[in-house]
DNA sequence: TGTACCGTTACGCTGCGTGAAGGTTG
DNA sequence: CCAACCTTCACGCAGCGTAACGGTAC
């Protein structure tokens, strides 16, 4: 290597210190032909004339841009204004398609969170009298022929239908079950359907899939109870803590019970700490 | 495999049906240990259990968030809200960012953009008599000892102490030559220093490196033109225009002779298509 | 003779997709 | 006997980072 040779190249490592790169990079670069050095020499070390800086000022602003290496190298060996702008025009497609996922993902934190946050000191098995307003919600009915491959099944396809669009923000799923089993204190209980909230504002237009209705949860009063643990080791106790409360109060009860999982296995290993909601409507008995 | 087990059990392609996944995806869980059938036939098929669906639906869920495997794997053996809360915390502030890194490329790509429709109709070799505002600019003085390496490290020291704060919208950079070596057109002209605007509101407090400027380009009569190819090219004919230009309209120039190329490599292989803007303040001559 | 360069493999990362080659079930 | 399952390798992807191992320049 002469002098002069020293003085008008750059060596790797110069180069990428110049540039604030790695060698790595260059080397990279190398291997996938986007970016070559002038000559290498018989040691094997490389040597970039002075005028590829452009090339590479090139390349890393438009890697700045995350733009990838492929494209780079066609775009270097043929360069135009119609293909840089086409190239930033479907980057800022890519880009704003990356803001709306994350945003996206924002939005499903922000639901989470809040409904984290909301149930804290909820006392359990005590059974609340409130007010409800209407709600729609989603429900999927199970059919007869229902063993646990099949309850999952629907579980599932419910979930599918009912959440495709992105539309609901709670995306927990319940399930409602039969009144006069439940309250009977009947062992097993059939579950009539799964059921979610649908937003206020849903299309109902938007016909549903086979097997899933749109349902109107009426206004008016409600008796819930939350509880701790399955529903299947609870359920008797808080359909008599249910009953006992129905009649010292002189209500009855209408349509079906609804069970909401509140806190399941996406927050806990143990099922013991479940945190279950159930409700019913009620009115003062005539 | 009994009837029994085939009512209780799903194989791999069953339950990846079921939750719209791929076959493939749960046997890249069951390799990472992220989520395993609950047993293996001896010939080698996969059960899972009905009420694996529960963890599944877990790891699906978050995995909605792009949440990686490996927490996923940590957070499912040991499931609890601050756990679940920090993990949202966590999975927000890096959705957070990759929304900013995004935003930041559609600015850059904007500024390129608009740079670009600019310049359409321009008329090239005429000088241009305008009326130009006070404009800041940052400036990276070129030693005396300047070779073509020692050209291009200044080169990029400029743009990275110039750029690194991502203020600078307009990244052209371009330099700045002696003004009675270039009206006198004698063919080395040297340059002074690299040059680049500064944003308006540039932040004074900032001190800028050793060898670098902020300077105030003042208010006044500017002599502009624009020419294709190579400044060292077209040095000569553009200088000429210029002191014709000058005399003919009686002005004298004052400062020094800036260089800005407005297309260049980043958009043309052919140094000829290149197009650069040269400009220096004039006055009426006294 | 040391140390600070240079080089070439080659593997790791992430989350699967996509075969290939071969056995099993119905 | 065929179709439709299932399995286990194993490679590919994007863009480098990070050694490991060895030669070279001063």
């Amino acid at each position: 290597m002469t002098n002069e040779e020293k003085q008008n190249y750059f060596t790797a490592g110069e180069l990428a210190n110049i540039f604030g790169i790695s060698k790595q990079t260059l080397l990279y670069y190398d291997r996938m032909g986007l970016f070559s050095p002038a000559f290498v020499g018989e040691n094997g070390y490389r040597h970039y004339s002075m005028h590829q800086y452009m090339d590479l000022e090139v390349i890393l602003r438009l890697r700045a841009l995350n733009i990838s290496i492929a494209l780079i190298k066609q775009y270097l060996g043929n360069r135009s204004k119609e293909d840089f702008v086409n190239i930033l025009e479907s980057k800022r497609q890519e880009s704003e398609k990356i803001i709306q996922e994350n945003q996206e993902i924002l939005k499903i934190i922000g639901s989470f969170s809040s409904n984290i946050s909301v149930e804290k000191q909820t006392p359990f098995y005590q059974p609340l009298l409130t007010w409800r307003k209407e709600r729609k919600l989603c429900a999927t009915l199970t059919t007869d022929a229902f063993n646990g491959k099949d309850r999952v099944m629907l579980f599932t396809r419910h979930s599918e239908h009912t959440f495709e669009d992105n539309n609901v923000l709670d995306k927990t799923v319940g399930w409602i079950i039969d009144r006069e089993a439940f309250l009977s204190h009947q062992p097993l209980r059939n579950t009539i359907a799964f059921f979610s909230y649908a937003p206020d504002k849903y299309d109902d237009s938007k016909k549903p899939e086979e097997g899933t209705e749109v349902y109107t949860l009426p206004v008016g009063l409600y008796v819930e109870v939350y509880f701790k643990g399955t529903f299947y080791e609870n359920a008797t106790i808080v359909s008599k803590s249910i009953e006992q409360f129905l009649q010292a109060n002189d209500l009855q009860a209408l349509g079906e019970v609804y069970v909401l999982p509140i806190e399941n296995h996406l927050l806990h290993n143990d099922p013991n700490r479940y945190i279950n909601k159930i409700f019913l409507q009620v009115q003062k008995r005539q």
